[in-house]
DNA sequence: AAAATATATTAAAACGGTTCGATAATTCAA
DNA sequence: TTGAATTATCGAACCGTTTTAATATATTTT
């Protein structure tokens, strides 16, 4: 059986408070029986149980980590990405992370993850857009809650923002830069508050160099349909069919690109002679793809580390403010541009 | 505050442990009692604490899952799925998932999971590929756990697998029913076993179709390079160079098939007319690559599930001889045969 | 030198469950 | 009718920690 806390205070001589002072650095221990204690401990290699721990301590030690169950599968390795930042970060704590998904058709009632109905976590990451119920749901219970990309209008919950707006208009200010002058947008649904940012980056741009004439409707193309890459074979079709004079496509994330790029490719224009296009995350397919994509990095195990650490503080400090975090971005340019 | 077990007890004027025995239905307790305590239980929405009852149990109630850090990033959404399966199947039950991810230069002194070194899992499940020493450690210090997609020649361990010999030779076959004569194989390297027996469905498919001169080296290439899709890429350019002839590829994933599917394209060649493209995985991707991939579906959720419940009988009866399950695959045809 | 303070250690009471064994009431078999 | 078996309930021990308050000793201040 492993050793407990009374195997190491029978072994150094002590009792069991002494050595869970030592093992929680608290309290007054004598150096000399500190360091007994901690061979004792080296020696029989014990671990505090979890459970006994959290028991005592009244903490579950989890934290959750919510996503819809589309966007884990579809917008590639983003939010997982976010995911293993945030474990990264629990790896030198006392911490893990619940992943779990919920569906489209949210119902607080029937749909609550385990760990919420079971209070098994002392706080919750939110990752993406995500459903207003469980939002809901999480304010009124007082559960701790960060949201992850995603921000709700209008009200002033914790959250961990990228800095979509100045990611954007870096983009659009480097193919300006480059010569384009005439600049299209593809995109998803303006439900997510990212790509309304990423928008306003993106018209702000132009307006700024006068390029204000590629602002009408024409030049954006946004549907909410089931993949990101479908949007963008869809919107660079229509786009390019309708305006030929199009040199250069910013895209609101990298798996649009990619249904850019294979439109572009089978309209026989050439990449990125005759159209720059530009993405938005860096996702790791983003090196790989032919040719390779010129995006704005979202440095997405920095964002998780800092929705941990965010985390971490507020249940530290329940009442604390809410606040935002904004992360910044990177330009990477490759081939396509 | 949350209610207790104690506050059950009082309300229904009952003692803690009738409470106890209806909640674990155990022992005996009058109908009347029971449905009394149960009502209760609704009425004050009460939840017996997780860390209490582990603690009294001596169990951890949660699983590990343990993943190597390239795979969970690189080999798209294949290991999240399975991940996602156990997630799903856990729901049912008292298990929390907790994934984690290995280093490649995985060393147990240093590089040992926490859930791990705390013994905070009562069990784990390893996806693909994953450290000799990984597995050892588990061996030896008796943790639960089964392999799944992955196994150890010359080792008889708890393992999930998937039919990979079969689906590649049904996969074979029907290009060679379509009438192609010239099949090559793509792949990454043959440390796993999966490949292997990829490579074996496809060469004993050749073999019986009489097509044994498709079987020279020269029409097969494997290497083990950072990407999948660049395996696909290189291949598919050097392949087609020296061997005009060749009329379909099949492919040992998916991801080696964009790939590959990328080269042809910039080789000119048509998809499927010229070259007939076969991957392996059903990854979400393949769905929407143009053209569309066809391939042979893994069912990934399955796979998850299906790990979860050999786990968890593994916990009930942990004397259980080690055993390996087989998952059946499924052809799907697209666009690119 | 006495009083106050800082240092060191521990016994015992939580924390919220499960489970063993005792006890009592009821049903069953001989 | 009696003894055994079954059904129903509960007290108390236990799981492995943390933490509070008490006690003892050493050190500092007045």
């Amino acid at each position: 059986m492993a050793p407990t806390i009374k195997d190491i205070a029978n072994e150094a001589g002590v009792s069991i408070s002494t050595v869970s002072l030592v093992l929680n650095q608290k309290g007054y221990v004598a150096p000399q029986t500190r360091s007994r204690i901690e061979s004792v401990i080296q020696k029989l290699n014990y671990r505090p149980l979890h459970s006994a721990r959290k028991l005592a301590t009244q903490q579950t030690g989890n934290f959750g980590f919510i996503i819809w169950e589309g966007h884990f599968s579809e917008v590639e390795l983003f939010y997982s990405q976010i995911f293993l930042g945030m474990e990264y970060a629990a790896r030198h704590n006392d911490y893990y992370i619940l992943l779990t998904t919920v569906r489209e058709e949210f119902d607080p009632k029937t749909d609550l993850p385990r760990f919420l109905r079971y209070r098994d976590v002392d706080g919750v990451a939110l990752a993406g857009r995500v459903p207003g119920a469980l939002i809901d749901y999480l304010d009124n219970q007082h559960v701790p809650f960060v949201l992850v990309d995603y921000e709700v209008p209008g009200k002033n919950f914790n959250c961990i923002k990228i800095d979509n707006y100045n990611g954007a208009f870096q983009a659009v200010e480097t193919l300006i830069k480059t010569g384009r002058k005439h600049i299209a947008f593809v995109g998803g649904s303006f439900f997510h508050p990212s790509v309304k940012e990423r928008y306003r980056g993106y018209t702000e741009a132009l307006d700024k160099h006068g390029l204000k004439h590629n602002r009408s409707e024409d030049y954006s193309y946004c549907e909410n349909i089931e993949t990101s890459r479908l949007i963008g074979e869809k919107g660079a079709m229509r786009l390019l069919e309708n305006h030929p004079e199009i040199d250069a496509v910013f895209c609101c994330n990298d798996t649009t690109a990619l249904g850019v790029i294979s439109a572009v490719q089978r309209l026989k224009k050439r990449i990125p002679e005759d159209v720059a296009i530009f993405g938005f995350d860096d996702i790791p397919t983003a090196e790989f793809s032919s040719p390779k994509l010129s995006t704005i990095r979202v440095p997405k195990l920095e964002i998780g580390k800092e929705a941990y650490k965010l985390l971490y503080e507020l249940i530290q400090n329940p009442r604390m403010a809410p606040q935002t975090r904004m992360i910044a971005v990177e330009t990477i340019l490759r081939e396509s541009t």
